[in-house]
DNA sequence: AGTTTAAGTCAGCGTTGTTGACATTCCAAG
DNA sequence: CTTGGAATGTCAACAACGCTGACTTAAACT
């Protein structure tokens, strides 16, 4: 409307300026990302009995082994009651295995098997290679800006959760 | 794995490289921030007997007024069946009104009602808010970046489609 | 006239959220 | 030491919203 890139305008104002429009193109362009994002997974869990849910809970806990029922359903975002339908398919299936906690035994901590790693690596397998064409695309510059509106759009609390999980990294 | 930032190495190629633990923080970024994303219009609709199918039907029909049921079935990349059960309540509620087609009879064009366009405009300022704020936090470069990969992510016939849009914008 | 297309409906199922009820374990206060 | 509460995890039932499949109606195309 009116302007695209009229306006260097007002001092350093001007860059915080945001239509209503410029807005909406994010909020559509998240939404068709997102599900573009969760395309290539999703193919390959409704060839299995799986689906979204159990490749969230693999993630974490490839990504954190030994982290218990109750971290998990936290950095998830959902009941335990929801996890724990997951869980079990999983742990049913060979794929995770649940041990009780030395210390605290109301605890169980969770831990890929073999099997739940070769699905795992199947999986961020072909969403790395998402990402990996969309960052070589993008190129570096804009990798870093959107990181940053990521990061600018998490609740505070995932935010927390987020930031521990990068110092973890690698 | 094995490295995290060992190498500026090889020519241009050093920014091109990419380490599965930088594209696994992507991966959660991603994952994090769509949660924030949809956080504050799901908060809204659970309040009513609505949920985020309905947010999304009632955004594009205000984004493109008098579409047909076709189109935005292809946009949301949903069936019939699933869009009908969304779109039925809506009409029932009195929030969408359908137009039989004048040039094809068979077609139904889709409007919002006044209450309906009161609806998106509540939740569509929950989810602006949330965006200008990233948008603020993260600075205008860092926005641009931040649409550029999202782009790059989408599957290219949403590509399309969400180019359309930004064509036809506002 | 016969085929295709747009839209809608009904029935049924799977995944994944939810709440409610319950068992087990730990810990701290009496 | 016992008892009561908090934390952890499990089982059951329900709702939202995807899906497939089968079918109808009406209009358009050929």
């Amino acid at each position: 409307m009116s302007d695209g890139r009229s306006g260097q305008s007002f001092s350093g104002e001007s860059l915080l300026f945001l239509t209503d429009e410029q807005l909406r193109q994010g909020i559509e362009a998240m939404f068709f990302a997102y599900r573009g994002f969760t395309a290539d997974p999703d193919r390959i869990l409704s060839e299995m009995a799986y689906g979204r849910a159990h490749h969230r809970a693999v993630h974490f806990i490839n990504r954190a082994p030994g982290t218990t029922v109750n971290n998990l359903l936290t950095i998830l975002g959902v009941t335990k009651q929801s996890l724990n339908r997951v869980l079990r398919t999983l742990i049913g299936d060979g794929l995770v295995e649940s041990r009780v906690g030395t210390v605290d035994k109301r605890e169980r901590h969770l831990f890929l098997t073999e099997h739940g790693h070769a699905l795992e690596a199947t999986l961020s397998d072909a969403q790395r290679a998402r990402m990996r064409s969309a960052y070589k695309d993008a190129g570096p510059e804009a990798v870093q800006g959107f990181k940053r509106v990521l990061e600018a759009m998490m609740d505070a609390d995932m935010r927390r959760a987020y930031g521990k999980m990068r110092e973890t990294g690698s």
